[in-house]
DNA sequence: TCTGGGGTCCTAGGACCC
DNA sequence: TCTGGGGTCCTAGGACCC
């Protein structure tokens, strides 16, 4: 059996790039793309990385500090990216026989034995680039961390030149290189830029007098085992070229599923919350039945602005058991508006809520259980034609009461100013090309 | 004035039991 | 005066990811 090699194919500035295709004015010009209420960045094109705008940027710091034009700025446009995504990983998992989709811009593709995979992983990046219009970066190694390395170096080889040889520049095969080239690269590479290390433990290697990744793969596995838990020991040993990280190349249903917003203002009101938890518990429910899962409890929180220190503070959750595991949007939303009802406190500017929902159960088994009254009627098939009728006619169009049956007097909805049209999946928003 | 959303996994500590 | 020990289960919260 040939030894694990995983690739690790990666968007580059994802987001920005999407949004490049169908405007070509933006390349070659600082490009961010903002969070939900326009809040803050959370992609960068590479020219606004060199104008030193940090991941989660809030907006309004990057409008005051930069002159006009300096920059432009989008709102985010999931349905997009959405679709964007679906044509990049549908050419990526071209590369090999096995792929695991882990984020909307990333995918790992299992390449063990792929013969002539570095030529190969060029022509499938040529493709993604010349058929969907989105660069990519390619890493290739034996295990998912050092392949998550790799693509780091691809991306970067490119960008900076110097930082790393060159014939690394956006596919960068560690695999079978020589232990003191593979070494030059882990030192090249700073210890926060791996895969698994964050802010916090990243700060405490560094006390430690850890500087790059060349450090941390020399660590010894038991110690860092009984310091800091298994999760470091895994990474670890991934840098060591220990695979610890299988592929998981069908997705496993979610345990938990959530859908929390921040308000586009200050929320006071108690009917205003009703509504917006309402909102939630439908999405959430939506996102449970597509998964054919039950949700057992619900939990709901709302707090207000920590960023508003001269407000006074809120911040609560509760959670609501529900007598027998459920789908129905309706008793979902019952639960989750009881729930804000007992922890909702007047005379506070809430800034956020949300709903998750937990506790999660296999929708296609049976309970046996001795039927109570409990006044409800089996409600899957209303459930499928509402999913159904929404999915057709678009969301909101089925909705409960209580969501607020006037769109205007929603005070909690987000802001979106500057968001580009549906380019792929609306026909009315097609883009035209004049001869 | 203006600071995202949706996940996973692990651990510590409390409740409870015998 | 002196007040056990070990196990399980659950939850909250931390840390990380994109």
């Amino acid at each position: 059996m040939a030894a694990p090699l995983f690739a690790l194919v990666d968007g580059n500035n994802f987001y920005v790039s999407c949004e490049r295709v169908f405007r070509p004015s933006l390349r070659e010009r600082a490009v961010v793309v903002l969070s939900n209420n326009d809040g803050c960045a959370i992609a960068r094109s590479n020219e606004a990385k060199a104008l030193g705008i940090k991941m989660g940027t809030p907006y309004f710091e990057i409008r005051d500090k930069l002159p006009d034009g300096a920059i432009v700025a989008l709102s985010a446009n999931y349905g997009l990216y959405g679709d964007m995504s679906n044509r990049m990983m549908s050419l990526a998992a071209g590369l090999g026989p096995e792929q695991e989709i882990y984020s909307i811009d990333e995918s790992f593709v299992d390449v063990a034995g792929v013969r002539d995979v570095t030529r190969r992983a060029r022509a499938v990046r040529g493709r993604i680039l010349d058929w969907i219009g989105i660069p990519c970066g390619i890493g290739i190694a034996g295990t998912k961390t050092l392949a998550k390395l790799a693509n780091h170096v691809a991306k970067t080889a490119e960008r900076k030149p110097g930082s790393y040889p060159v014939e690394f520049a956006q596919v960068a095969n560690l695999a079978a290189l020589p232990a003191s080239d593979m070494d030059a690269v882990l030192q090249a590479t700073e210890l926060g830029d791996i895969w698994g290390i964050g802010r916090r433990i990243g700060a405490q290697l560094q006390a430690d007098g850890l500087v790059t990744a060349l450090d941390v793969a020399r660590m010894d596995a038991a110690m860092v085992r009984a310091r800091w838990g298994v999760v470091l020991e895994r990474t670890v040993r991934e840098l060591q070229g220990t695979p610890c990280v299988d592929m998981e190349a069908v997705a496993p249903n979610k345990k938990e599923i959530a859908s929390t917003r921040s308000f586009g203002r200050p929320v006071t009101r108690l009917q205003d919350l009703t509504e917006a938890v309402t909102e939630f518990a439908q999405r959430a429910a939506e996102k449970l039945r597509r998964q054919n899962s039950l949700a057992g409890q619900v939990s709901v929180f709302v707090h207000t602005s920590p960023f508003r220190r001269q407000d006074k503070q809120y911040s609560r959750a509760i959670m609501v058991p529900l007598r027998k595991a459920t789908a129905d949007t309706g008793l979902l939303v019952q639960a989750a508006v009881r729930g804000m009802e007992a922890i909702y406190r007047p005379g506070y500017n809430m800034s956020k809520a949300g709903v998750h929902l937990l506790d999660l159960q296999d929708g296609t088994v049976e309970q046996g259980e001795l039927e109570l009254d409990d006044g409800v009627e089996d409600r899957g098939g209303l459930m499928k034609a509402v999913d159904v009728l929404n999915q057709r006619y678009g969301r909101g169009t089925v909705a409960m009461a209580s969501a607020g049956l006037d769109g205007s007097r929603r005070r909690w909805v987000m802001k979106a100013e500057r968001r580009t049209p549906d380019y792929t999946t609306c026909w009315d928003s097609m883009p035209l090309v004049i001869a």
